[in-house]
DNA sequence: GCCAGCTCTGTTGTATGCATCAAGGATATT
DNA sequence: AATATCCTTGATGCATACAACAGAGCTGGC
């Protein structure tokens, strides 16, 4: 029982760091420091840190360091205008399935955070709207949408966005209530409705965050207090490794 | 056409082999040989293998070898369910944002696909084809949509695809009737119907696609389809035994 | 003949040392 | 005092050596 946690492999430890937020947007990860704590040399680090490059959670300069992604207001906007696209697909697909596991499931989450919302135990509902979501995913029956799904929320860094939204807006109810409503129409294998629904959830749930955003301030939450000019950053490097895919060439 | 091999990165290089078919899906890529193959040590390659994996392009099997991804036919299913929810809400996007430069770029295209096909050109109907669904995601206006776009066609190796598909059916002609139908809604800003046309569009392509690969025989799509780089870099063990990627796939 | 266990080979996984470069401060010049 | 230049410092980038393991083939016992 001493550490599991190598069992695992360090991008996964470090990714998981990254979206609990233990180090935070436009924080410095250096190699050197990363190599200490997680008791190894630098190599596999750097292997890591890029694969965790390719899935966007970190940005590298050459030359200079690595850097936990920071999104910008823009960014924040498209990846909800995507999330809401993958939701709202994946909802329409698990009510064309019908009956199957996770429709049970959904069913006994609901029953939870219907509970949960009573009760103001708020932990237990951000944990219960996670799975929720995660749920919805798992049920539409199509691993590749699922990936895209993960990969895309750490780099929202969703977990804390829900986490701020529930705890500083008063929207819980109404949002279990929409919980509640696409679980209906999904039971009744309504797939346009489903999707339409979805979609609305998503959206008011991404207006509610930026209400509470513009409240408690803008770099509050995501940047660091300190540290170098996290938009310097940011800007920088998101240019340069988008056009790498790009085959402009011609 | 042109290879300008040490400008770009060492990843971005593989990935292109792999994406025009020069390294083939199934087969090995073993670290050494791309050391030599570029000139460079071990550990830059093993970093831009690992960037790979992370885009699902390769697949690593720990301690024993990395291949290049070779998707079962239920994950070609899969992807291209995908790709007909971000094509489709790209379109819609695309319709909703009224007149922008890359209208009048997609119309351009279109006139040139009209011609390409009256004139049997098909290598160049294909680099249009190209164009087209690359013309309709930039027109969404949503990096992130379009990133994850282009990691997704590298998964499918959709150019092979598009490729086979144009060469061995009829159905350039109705593609092309197809791509003018939604530049049309697109034009006339009806995002539903835009939406509609372009799943439906992506469907029918899947379907065509699966059709060809039903005469073909399965393997001889990724094998054979598409024309060999001049430089026959391919010098690895691919013979007999390409039963790996079925573990692989995992 | 057949299977268990061993060895052997080729591969990946990791550590370490050195080269290289960005960033910021010290210094000298105007 | 302001500015340009050089230099120091610390980080990343890469090469190399070695360790550890998977898999195939061989050997020997039954």
């Amino acid at each position: 029982m001493k550490k599991k946690k190598n069992q695992k492999t360090i991008t996964d430890d470090i990714r998981s760091r990254i979206a609990r937020g233990v180090y935070i947007p436009g924080s410095a990860l250096s190699e050197a420091a990363l190599a200490e704590e997680f008791e190894v040399s630098r190599t596999p680090i750097r292997e890591a840190l890029k694969q965790l490059q390719a899935e966007g959670l970190v940005v590298v300069r050459p030359r200079v360091g690595t850097f936990v992604f920071a999104p910008t207001r823009l960014e924040v906007n498209e990846l909800f205008e995507v999330k809401e696209i993958l939701e709202g697909a994946a909802a329409r697909l698990f009510a064309n399935r019908g009956a199957i596991p996770e429709l049970e499931l959904l069913k006994e989450n609901v029953r939870k955070s219907e509970h949960a919302v009573a009760n103001q135990d708020l932990d237990q509902y951000v944990e219960l709207v996670h799975e929720y979501h995660d749920l919805i995913m798992r049920g539409a029956g199509n691993s590749k949408l699922m990936h895209l799904y993960h990969t895309l929320m750490n780099q929202l860094l969703h977990s804390q966005f829900v986490h701020l939204t529930v705890r500083s807006s008063g929207r819980a109810p109404q949002s279990d209530h929409e919980h509640h409503s696409i679980l209906e129409v999904i039971e009744a294998r309504d797939g346009n409705t489903a999707e339409r629904l979805m979609r609305d959830h998503v959206r008011a749930s991404h207006q509610a965050l930026m209400e509470v955003l513009e409240f408690s301030g803008e770099g509050s939450l995501l940047n660091a207090a300190s540290s170098p000019a996290p938009e310097a950053l940011t800007d920088f490097d998101l240019n340069g490794s988008e056009n790498k895919q790009d085959e402009a060439v011609k």
